[in-house]
DNA sequence: GTTTATTCTGGGAGCGTTCCCAGAAGTGCC
DNA sequence: GGCACTTCTGGGAACGCTCCCAGAATAAAC
């Protein structure tokens, strides 16, 4: 098999506008649906665009405008979040949805750690996108730092930890997790404890103040223990710290679907049987939720929506828009399981 | 925030040119590393592009060219495997990676099902990349078949399943199967049982004789239960089914990691301990393995290089080169984890 | 009917490359 | 020194679009 191209003769605007009998400009004016243009000329264009098959050239476009309608989608491995994220596959749906509905493409920007920022900056500033978008960026990403500093339209997916001026869309931590809380709360649990993590960001803060709000007069302090790390094994350790500290808890909110995991392997292995002893949720709606047995209860994160909202960010900007740098926080939906 | 240029006036190749003192000419030479430059001249403008921070435009480039030197990863929502698949982010990883070094840009093809085959057929056919590459396509998957008739350069990664004349990349699913289920017999097992699925592909058959193969004598075609799905459910159903038929066995096979996962459910309810009384194996090296209790022992599938090489395949066609329009099967390793 | 504003159209110029041809410079051989 | 190569260089033309200006056609106002 050998590569071949793939039309012979691709049709031009020039083509198009022999057909329809009318100058190349008004062809050109007819695809970017500008003023000024008969309702004659319009058709007759119309209808010679699809039959001579015509589409638009984007190198010849891109070239004339300057501009390359692309947005890019950084990732920069192998210090992103990119392969952790569970929901990564919706939001880069979500993404390429709003840029495909403006005519933008999405190019993958995938960025080698081993070179230095300055060829990143190369790479932003050589025009091969007009904006931005990151996801999951972490702590010091030197992405952000370039992106802020050259000014280019750019959004992020996530909470930024340390940059300013750049717009990001993300969730309502706090009202998430105190809805959810609320209503394991409903399921008649008198002794709810929390596994909380991540407190050096604001994500992680305003889960264990959405815990608090919605516990009131019931909040005890003793009944959250704090780790690190999202991770499983953090729930499993924090829910022993838990059991130790109030054998009574007959609840347990944990911060991430990864940590309730973890404590349904505790409480599987002391003979504690879910949701009948213990009431558990989560949070994310990742994989795990829908793998652990029983299933998890947890929040729901409108991941394709986190993607959308980003793209229409930058889409916005690139229109000489002004926009919010200041988050924009999704509503979250509580999935209601088997673990509580 | 507004918009911005990301660089005022940027340096084209005539500045280049003129800092170095040669002609247009030259410098495009240098810049695809043609013969017939001088050393003098190449030098000189090597110098005068890191002097003016020259960066090539792409556009102009392309519409020359007349190539888009970027390939297309096809993402055909809803009905890919695209959201599923948990080895997707090494798959983009890999592609991205020899695409670059090949000075190949990847742009996301999402194609909505909504639209019909000839839309997609003028996206792929309307010189937005110069190939393409579909990642877990199914069965009767339109794209698949546009793209057979424009001959496109392309690639498939994973089993396509009806289409012909097409490379692709997958891994041996009969030295794979066969590897672990030797493994699974050298911890003394005596009574080996397989779930299967998927047989009506041969990835699934595959997997089924590597089983037998490494059984040998062994083999009792009693102990093999077949399941359409590689599902979860599937998994327990068809270890119940196993138990009944031969409550000694001491060993299993199960042809996906979630399946695996359901065979450790099972035993769990059954009281026999894993890997003391039974030793259980999957398949993938998914998010399942991992996150299973105790963690599988699995197959563990090159998911970057199944991208990697099919990257590599796309390239070679667009270098006019000959490819083999069979399948390339890569080999997999054996992750050793707690279950057996 | 004339003037003035508005709507519409054609086509030249330019975007930044690559391609290719013609010619200059260098090398080797008789 | 003359001739035939080979190596190297410059610059015109083209790629297919958008931008924009000048002017034609039409509508509105006097």
């Amino acid at each position: 098999m050998t590569a071949r191209r793939a039309a012979a003769a691709r049709a031009t605007i020039n083509d198009v506008a022999a057909v329809a009998g009318v100058s190349r400009g008004t062809v050109s004016r007819v695809l970017n649906a500008e003023a000024y243009v008969s309702e004659a000329a319009r058709s007759a264009v119309m209808d010679a665009i699809s039959k001579v098959g015509y589409v638009r050239n984007s190198a010849a476009r891109n070239l004339a405008t300057r501009q390359s309608h692309a947005v890019g989608l950084v990732v920069h491995e192998p210090h992103s979040l990119f392969l952790e994220d569970p929901n990564i596959g919706s939001i880069l749906l979500g993404i390429n949805s709003a840029l495909s509905d403006a005519d933008y493409q999405l190019v993958s920007l995938v960025i080698d750690s081993e070179r230095d920022s300055h060829r990143v900056a190369e790479y932003l500033s050589g025009g091969f996108v007009d904006g931005v978008i990151i996801v999951s960026a972490r702590a010091h990403d030197p992405i952000a730092k370039v992106v802020a500093e050259l000014g280019i339209a750019a959004a992020f997916v996530g909470h930024p930890v340390d940059v300013e001026g750049i717009p990001y869309v993300g969730i309502d931590n706090f009202s998430a997790a105190k809805a959810i809380t609320t209503r394991l709360k409903e399921t008649g649990r008198r002794r709810i404890g929390m596994i909380a993590a991540g407190l050096d960001r604001d994500s992680g803060q305003d889960r264990m103040a959405g815990f608090r709000a919605a516990l009131g007069d019931a909040f005890d302090p003793e009944l959250v223990v704090t780790t690190p790390l999202y991770a499983h094994t953090s729930g499993i350790d924090g829910m022993r710290l838990l059991l130790d500290r109030a054998p009574d808890v007959d609840g347990v909110f944990a911060a991430s679907d990864a940590m309730a995991a973890g404590v349904l392997d505790v409480l599987r292995e002391v003979g504690r049987s879910v949701p009948g002893d213990v009431g558990v949720v989560g949070f994310d709606d990742s994989a795990w939720a829908t793998r652990a047995q029983p299933p998890l209860s947890t929040v729901h994160q409108p991941a394709g929506q986190l993607g959308r909202r980003a793209a229409e960010s930058v889409l916005a900007q690139l229109r000489g828009e002004t926009v919010d740098t200041a988050g924009t926080f999704l509503e979250t939906a509580i999935v209601w399981r088997d673990s509580a």
